[in-house]
DNA sequence: AGGCTATAGGAAATCGATTTCTAAAATATT
DNA sequence: AATATTTTAGAAATCGATTTCCTATAGCCT
């Protein structure tokens, strides 16, 4: 699409305008109005007058170019409205915004070539901080390589790529994912199935450890067959739920990696007369709104997404920004909960 | 909060560098890279070669200070995290994209401090245009004019101001909402009451007036203690309804104005041991994802969100942007329509 | 009083692009 | 072949702040 040029707007008033119309310099001017203490009050309250007077307002952009930071946060996510990464933005921001800084939000929509377009604007906006979590797509990392090469902070969060260095911010998958099934275990369920993923993102492949753990922990059977990798969809979970509920050793139980999964399988279950949690148990991912609301309501692992979102500004700011040398590298891992619910208590 | 102050970045290479390394004149260069008309194509080449070579990146902050504008919309919403915003989110993100536009969001949290703080952010900021949906609390336009003063352009939706003059994207709330209450009435239902929120927002007056209309067209009796216009959220809902629905005169329908508070009047039918649509019938707004998942399920106004936030982007490219001379300042209607569940079919 | 330090304010460079104006070179015209 | 025209490239100003360096004055000390 062709970018339509735009009029330059009409002239706002300046630290020059406010000079001339005090008879002092330019240079005073912004050391007022920066609070330097090499201005004395009285000046500082003039200009402070003068600029509520005519109605200055300040140039971020030209302080930008001049400072060479803009405390400005990037945040790229597959989709803004989904409702955990909506909630790691609201929790973002609300940490921005009590440190003055502004948030520019992309979107990958799964996409890896729009999360490099995405990666390429922010590096070229200047923003102080890239905070990522990768497309499904996303198997290259030559792009993130591109934001430090270009020295810009970097945080990934929830879906990310272990073969590049980072601060990270992620659940403890593993841990969730085990505590999931110690639960469906100590519920007498026994053949258990895990939903999950595509297995090049990490998250993934840590649930599926930590089924894997949790089954051989409580002595449970592994059936290669219960471990699906591509189910992310409500759709592909009530059709891959079908199938296995039809075959000769079926699963009593279904470890969703989300809860859209795993209304998949409770579809699936109504469709076959089978019901939850009697016949089949099932826990899913997320604690998404609607799993309080259907019949049977449905269990889920918290991942506590807003306080993750805080959690991950609050690392910018209180590690990442004072670029202290030779600290090294974290990994923040937040808290998880398992929300028992219907779905899998019997 | 303080704000602590930051290093500087790492130098970049820059038009200059380029221009040095090719012994030609960095406004050449420039002119190379915007594919200017008064270049030859081999000194392009040469350009767009050496800065691939050198990883050059354009530095956005300094074209936007020399041109006076930022190709960055800000948008100021309540709350990032509600489904409805967030897909307006989402919807205005898709199109700026496309036309290499990004996105700053701020969010109010229903607070006019906050959303005052958002619009001096944004134009310090040097946003391209603001596009704003008033918080609960704003009933001021102070800060509003100050868009205007400052000549950036802003459309106000979904939730918007009359009293100040701008472009408007909202959905046609009277003529929904009648459409609500016709199809109440057409099945069967007589007394139906009306739960809204604060009257001083356009939004729930006009849902009020479709209402209001719909009751006398139909012949149905209008009783003012049906009416509530604080009834924002679950709680709410469900505490109203239950009064309501035991006082002499009790309603057998409501039109609420948000799917949360349709939830609220559920959860106080169960408590009363009433059954919907049997004896009470309930059509709520926005067409959350939950309304298709409870039981039963509930009827809701469509409001196309997405929709709302790709029209809200397209018509700021189609014509805001373009700042047509005396052009007229267009309302955009987006459709609505009645998605009819279980809860009002009887 | 003289000299020294601290302080306040100003001059000028700077950030990195865009853009206007000018001039040289290439091409076209008669 | 001489002149007119068009192209192409460069010089320099500009956007609006910040920041460094410098100077003048006030305050301090013995």
């Amino acid at each position: 699409m062709a970018i339509v040029p735009m009029a330059k707007r009409e002239k706002r008033i300046t630290i020059y305008d406010l000079a001339k119309s005090l008879n002092i310099a330019p240079s005073s001017v912004s050391k007022a109005l920066n609070n330097s203490h090499a201005i004395s009050s009285k000046i500082k309250k003039m200009v402070e007058d003068k600029a509520k007077e005519l109605n200055y307002v300040h140039n971020t952009n030209a302080a930008n170019l001049r400072r060479g930071f803009t405390r400005i946060i990037g945040v790229i996510v597959p989709k803004i409205n989904e409702s955990f990464f909506a909630n790691i933005i609201a929790g973002i921001e609300k940490v921005c915004v009590q440190h003055q800084h502004s948030l520019i939000i992309c979107q990958t929509e799964e996409s890896l070539e729009k999360e490099v377009n995405a990666v390429q604007t922010l590096i070229r906006q200047n923003v102080d901080c890239i905070l990522i979590s990768l497309s499904l797509e996303t198997q290259s990392t030559a792009h993130l390589e591109e934001i430090k090469n270009n020295h810009i902070h970097f945080i990934q969060f929830d879906r990310i790529s272990p073969a590049i260095d980072s601060y990270t911010v992620v659940n403890d998958n593993e841990a969730a994912s085990y505590q999931a099934v110690a639960h469906l275990a100590k519920q007498g369920y026994q053949n258990i199935a895990y939903f999950g993923g595509p297995a090049h993102l990490n998250l993934y492949q840590e649930r599926k450890q930590g089924y894997k753990n949790a089954l051989k922990d409580f002595g449970l059977t592994f059936y290669e067959d219960f471990v699906k990798d591509e189910i992310i969809s409500t759709a592909s979970g009530k059709q891959e739920a079908l199938h296995l509920l039809q075959t000769n050793v079926k699963p009593d139980a279904f470890l969703c990696t989300s809860d859209y999964v795993s209304l998949g399988v409770l579809e699936a279950l109504q469709q076959l007369n089978l019901s939850s949690p009697k016949d089949v148990g099932i826990i899913g991912f997320a604690n998404e709104m609607f799993t309080q609301l259907v019949q049977p309501s449905l269990s889920s692992v918290n991942q506590f997404s807003y306080e993750m979102g805080e959690q991950i500004a609050e690392l910018y700011f209180s590690e990442v920004m004072k670029q202290k040398e030779h600290e090294e590298i974290k990994t923040i891992k937040v808290k998880t909960e398992i929300v028992q619910r219907a779905s899998s208590s019997r």
